[in-house]
DNA sequence: AACTGAGTTTTGGTTCGACCAAACTAGGGC
DNA sequence: GCCCTAGTTTGGTCGAACCAAAACTCAGTT
């Protein structure tokens, strides 16, 4: 029966977890609001009856816990976790593992996994509405195929729709992610109006494959279309390879 | 031009951060090596001259950053970050948000989608030894069937070597997250042998499916599986949910 | 009355020095 | 060679103090 990792038996509690966890519970009770400042240090100190050190430590905690928002030089603040939080507390640990080329191909790879789900579903489900947005993104789309700048955030937008589409307030936060983290590598890609054009086609063949209620089409070309702009990319990695794994075994 | 999260211009840095870069830099370079522990307070004190505090703040800061791992008393201990580390990040989070049911559902509902993802790429792309497994994990589940506890386990195992088959380091942390996540809320479910034995056929169908190459079946069986595990568990919340959202507009 | 700006208070960031208890180490007794 | 004890190291906590920036106060200007 392994336990995963709650294996936390506390052979010495520090004295910060017991304000941290005070606070917490503060927090998502309510009691401390949304939006609004934390108690000054010197307060929580004569409250707690303990140190400022160990205040500073508390505050440290629930900072990194994503429950305080806490600027240099400024009260923290308090926040209601979502899970947008969550990916600012991963976002260190995954751009430190984005140094690795195969952990961006890890990333990427996952995205074209979520993706292709999310048109499937897209393609099953969408309302009217949901095409409605999707035809506008890609009009957007077509009239920016000449700016590239332009042509870059409308084509995030364009992919943006499918993830709420998911009806689930985790994907959003996920494209967020998948933004900010994979955003760089495209970046300092050069830009070439072909390219946008080669890519608005690619979108409004997904988009045609959602109208016709096709998942099998729609995923097909979702996943070519990522295919093709990884290969834009063109992340200089040993690594060779190949993003339809097939046939890769072990 | 919204620029997502990085509006981090350091109005004032703080004497920590110094060192926490330094530090970052020494174990992903190796320098520190990994599984080894962390100079000492004092030393790490000296050598970057700056106060004990600072030093502390610094290594609470990798600690929560997930590149060392200290226990109270002792000497924290340098890990080279991998996805696991991101979700041991995120726990605290996402156990928090877990206090509302309908985060509970969100992630549940993410699970489904990713693991009918993962069956529709097993039955495209699963290995002989893939499939081997699964069989092998079909039939410890059905061993199982009158020990609930047993069952459970070979219940995860059974879904987890889906997670293997994503091909990709991601998914079998994900997996690990459900599974602590999620976990309580089973463990609370009465156990009930028929229960188990429809668990049973329902992976089967599930194999089956794979076998077969019908990625449509595949997901189908997987997806009313899940749906019916929900049911099970019979989470009270005063939220009226329906698993599949074809209907449910906005 | 609203705005501005200088002066005061508050507060977060940092240092220093000290103390304690637990972990580590070394030495001595069996 | 093993175990127990004494001494040392080290992490956890405290408290007092200082600095600079932020927040606040309030008189003075328009």
């Amino acid at each position: 029966m392994n336990k995963l990792d709650d294996a936390r038996q506390d052979p010495q509690p520090r004295a910060a977890d017991g304000v941290v966890a005070e606070l917490e519970s503060r927090i998502l009770s309510g009691l401390l609001v949304d939006k609004q400042p934390l108690p000054s240090e010197r307060e929580l100190m004569e409250e707690f009856d303990i140190s400022r050190t160990v205040v500073r430590e508390a505050i440290a905690t629930l900072s990194n816990r994503g429950l305080v928002e806490s600027k240099p030089r400024f009260r923290p603040v308090v926040r209601k976790p979502d899970f947008d939080t969550i990916i600012n507390a991963t976002d260190t640990i995954i751009r430190n593992m984005l140094a690795d080329p195969a952990g961006v191909l890890s990333l990427y790879e996952s995205r074209i996994f979520i993706e292709r789900g999310l048109v499937r579903q897209a393609a099953t489900t969408a309302t009217k509405e949901d095409i409605s947005l999707l035809k506008q993104a890609l009009e957007a789309n077509k009239d920016a195929i000449d700016d590239s700048l332009e042509f870059f955030r409308t084509d995030l937008e364009f992919h943006r729709i499918f993830y709420d589409i998911g009806r689930n307030p985790i994907f959003p936060a996920i494209h967020k992610a998948y933004g900010s983290w994979l955003w760089p590598y495209w970046e300092r890609m050069k830009r070439a109006p072909s390219r946008n054009e080669r890519n608005y086609h690619a979108h409004k063949a997904i988009y045609d494959a959602i109208l016709e209620r096709d998942p099998d089409a729609a995923e097909q070309a979702l996943a070519s279309h990522l295919a093709r702009a990884w290969e834009d990319v063109g992340l200089t990695m040993e690594v060779s390879v190949s993003l339809d794994r097939g046939a890769s075994d072990d």
